[in-house]
DNA sequence: GTCTATAAAGTGATAGAC
DNA sequence: GTCTATCACTTTATAGAC
C-alpha cells in the first residue's frame, strides 16, 4: 500500500499519465520511450531517471493498479466465505468479487474509463511477463482461492475441467477490456454504448451459465442466487 | 484460393514456416525480419524480396489459414442453414460451424498443434489491424452471419445484448488459443493436457451454456440439440 | 534468386553539464 | 531534477555485386 500512490514529483506524474494513456491505447511493447517524454514534454532522459527503466515504468503501471484491485478482490472474497461459512459462496458473488473491484479503482486515475479498462485489459494479458514479483505471488494466491471457492460447487467435477471453465472466463473478461470499441464499428453500432454497471452485469451472468454448464445444481443456488442477493 | 497455398520456393516456404513458428511463439510486433531470417538460414534481406515487407509476410500468414478457416467456416453455415430450413440451427452447430475449421486445417501447416492454435490466436487478436481487405471483408460477413443465425433463437433479446453475449464467447476462445500452455503452470498442473477434441467440445457447452443464459429456451433446443446432431 | 553492405531511422540507456 | 548529447544496438528496407 505504500508506493503504489501518485508520484509526489509532478513531472513523474504527468510521465505515468501519459505512459498509462498510450500504453492503453496501443499496448507495452509499441510505445517507446520517446513517445511517453514527447507526450509528457519532459526530456528523453526522464523515464530513465524516474523509473530506472522501461521495464521499472511498466512495472509501476502494473503495480499501481492491479495491487489495490487485487487487495479488494482479496477482502471481498475474505468476507464472503466468512460470511456463508461452510456454505459455498454463490458463484454470482465470486464473480463480482473477481471483477467489481475494477471499477472500483477506475477513479485513483487520470484516464477516462475506456482508456482505463483497457489499460486494465492489457496488464490482465501480460500474464506474468513484466509482473512484479509481488504483483505475481497475488495473482497466483488469488487465482487459488478463486478456484477453490468455486469448485465448492462442483464436487463431482474434475480439477481439469474447472480450470478450463476458469481459463475460458479470463479470456472473456480480458477480451472484453481490450476491444470494447473494436467491438462497436464490428457489429455496425450494435453493441451499444452501455454502463459499465450493465457490462459487468452481462458478463457475470454470463460467466455463471457458463461455468455451471453440464453440472447437476447441488447446491441449487441456479435457483436461489437472486434471493440470496438480497441478503 | 489461389496464392494462399504453399510457395513454390523452397526458401520462400522455409521463411514462411519460420516465421510462423516465431510469430506464434512471441507475436507480430516483437518478431524482428532478421530473427526470422537467421532462424530460415536466409540473409537478411530474403524476407524484403519474397514477401515485400514484414507487412506482406503477416499478411501471408494471416491470409494462408484465415481464409481456409472462414470458407470452411462459411460453406459449414450454408449448409446448416439449408438443412434446417426456416428453424434456427440448434447453437451447438453453429459453434461448432465456428470452431471445427480451425482443427481441420492443422494439417496445412508443418507446425505442432501447440503452435498452430497460438498462431491463430495471435492472428485472431489483430482484430484486423494487419489484415488483408479480403479477409476483413470475409470476417465481417462472417460475423454478420454468425450473429444473425444466433438471433433467430433469442427473439426477445436485443441485438446490443447478443452482441456482447457473442464478444464474451469470441474473447473466451482466442485466450484459449493462446494460453492453453501457460494455463497448466498457472494451475499447477491441474488443467491437463486434453486433446483438442475434448477441448473444443468443452468450450462448445461453456459458450452454449453462456448464450443461453437468461433466455426462455423458445425453440426447447437446450433439451434437443444432442438429438438433432445425430441427424 | 541470393548475397553483402549500407542507408535512415528508431530503440533503451547513460554520462555529464547545468 | 532537468537537460543535451551520445553510445551501442536494433529496426525495416534497399542498392548493387554476383
Amino acid at each position: 500500500m505504500r508506493d503504489y500512490s501518485f508520484p509526489h514529483s509532478p513531472s513523474k506524474r504527468r510521465l505515468l499519465e501519459e505512459a498509462e494513456k498510450l500504453f492503453a491505447d496501443r499496448g507495452f511493447d509499441v510505445v517507446s520511450i520517446r513517445d511517453i517524454t514527447k507526450a509528457a514534454e519532459a526530456n528523453s532522459a526522464a523515464v530513465n531517471y524516474h523509473f530506472g527503466s522501461k521495464d521499472g515504468l511498466i512495472a509501476m503501471v502494473v503495480s499501481r493498479y492491479l495491487v489495490p484491485i487485487n487487495e479488494k478482490r482479496l477482502t471481498e472474497l475474505n468476507s464472503l466465505e466468512k460470511q456463508y461459512g461452510s456454505q459455498p459462496v454463490p458463484i454470482e458473488a465470486l464473480l463480482e468479487a473477481m471483477v467489481r473491484p475494477m471499477a472500483g479503482v477506475v477513479r485513483k486515475s487520470e484516464l477516462s474509463e475506456r482508456l482505463f479498462y483497457k489499460l486494465l485489459g492489457r496488464i490482465f494479458s501480460l500474464q506474468h511477463e513484466g509482473f512484479p514479483s509481488v504483483v505475481e505471488q497475488q495473482v497466483k494466491l488469488l487465482a487459488n482461492r478463486f478456484r477453490r471457492a468455486l469448485g465448492k460447487h462442483f464436487p463431482n467435477v474434475s480439477e481439469e475441467e474447472l480450470a478450463w471453465k476458469i481459463q475460458f472466463v479470463v479470456g472473456a473478461m480480458i477480451h472484453t477490456l481490450i476491444h470494447q470499441e473494436w467491438m462497436n464499428q464490428m457489429t455496425d453500432g450494435a453493441s451499444g454504448a452501455p454502463s459499465v454497471e450493465v457490462t459487468l452485469e452481462r458478463f457475470v451472468r454470463f460467466a455463471a451459465a457458463g461455468l455451471r454448464e453440464g453440472v447437476p445444481d447441488a447446491n441449487a443456488d441456479s435457483q436461489g442466487a437472486q434471493v440470496l442477493f438480497d441478503f
